[in-house]
DNA sequence: TGCCAGGCCCTCTTTAGGGCCTT
């Protein structure tokens, strides 16, 4: 673990559906750099992600919040994100909020489908998941939601859903955490094919 | 027509159900 280093992400998709939902935004954060892009999604937001994300797509353009973004196609998204990881020379754990459940299937079907996966496994070594690390470290406190816990541990409230905030976040929380290795070995999960998506 | 994610975890469990967490 201590070759390794730790990348903090988050991605705000169209839906929930890990199986079928499209990529909008791709943050990552290491220390003082910074990832994040976006891309118009080639299917329409469920309502409750466009009620929870503030995007919507008009005339093939992307907004949130009603101000326009500006955009990337997804391949360059993709390919950019990966040339990011590998600028660290050192394999990389990508640490975010329920990964397992969510940013990591839908990472490892996109990369498939733009044929990415193969440098996408050079890179990155391991998922690192900080929802199952927090209910290992803190048993019993009142909930485990990204929101929460910053509310909880850093005493604030932030611009939740904006990707490159979540990531920002995640990244303070964990440093206030100091989670041993042990600890952090034991809810890191290896980059295979095989996710249930 | 009507449905619409789903695996993990917990417990008033295991012949099961419901809440959590991500968008």
């Amino acid at each position: 673990m201590a070759d390794k280093i730790i990348v903090f992400i988050d991605l705000e998709a169209t839906g929930l559906d890990t199986s079928r939902c499209d990529i909008i935004q791709l943050a990552a954060v290491c220390e003082e750099s910074v990832f994040n892009k976006y891309t118009v999604p080639q299917q329409n937001l469920t309502e409750s992600a466009t009620e929870v994300t503030g995007f919507r797509v008009q005339s093939g353009r992307l907004f949130r919040r009603d101000s326009p973004v500006e955009t990337v196609p997804i391949d360059d998204l993709l390919t950019s994100f990966i040339d990011f990881l590998r600028s660290f020379r050192r394999p990389v754990v990508l640490a975010a909020h329920n990964v397992m459940r969510f940013d990591a299937p839908v990472l490892t079907r996109v990369m498939k489908k733009y044929d990415l996966f193969l440098q996408f496994q050079q890179v990155v070594s391991g998922f690192l998941d900080t929802f199952l690390l927090s209910k290992r470290l803190f048993p019993g406190i009142s909930g485990y939601s990204q929101v929460s816990l910053v509310r909880n541990f850093l005493g604030k409230s932030y611009d939740a859903h904006n990707a490159e905030e979540d990531a920002k976040m995640l990244q303070e929380l964990y440093n206030v955490w100091r989670p041993d290795q042990s600890r952090v070995m034991a809810n890191t999960f290896k980059v295979n094919e095989k996710y249930f998506y």
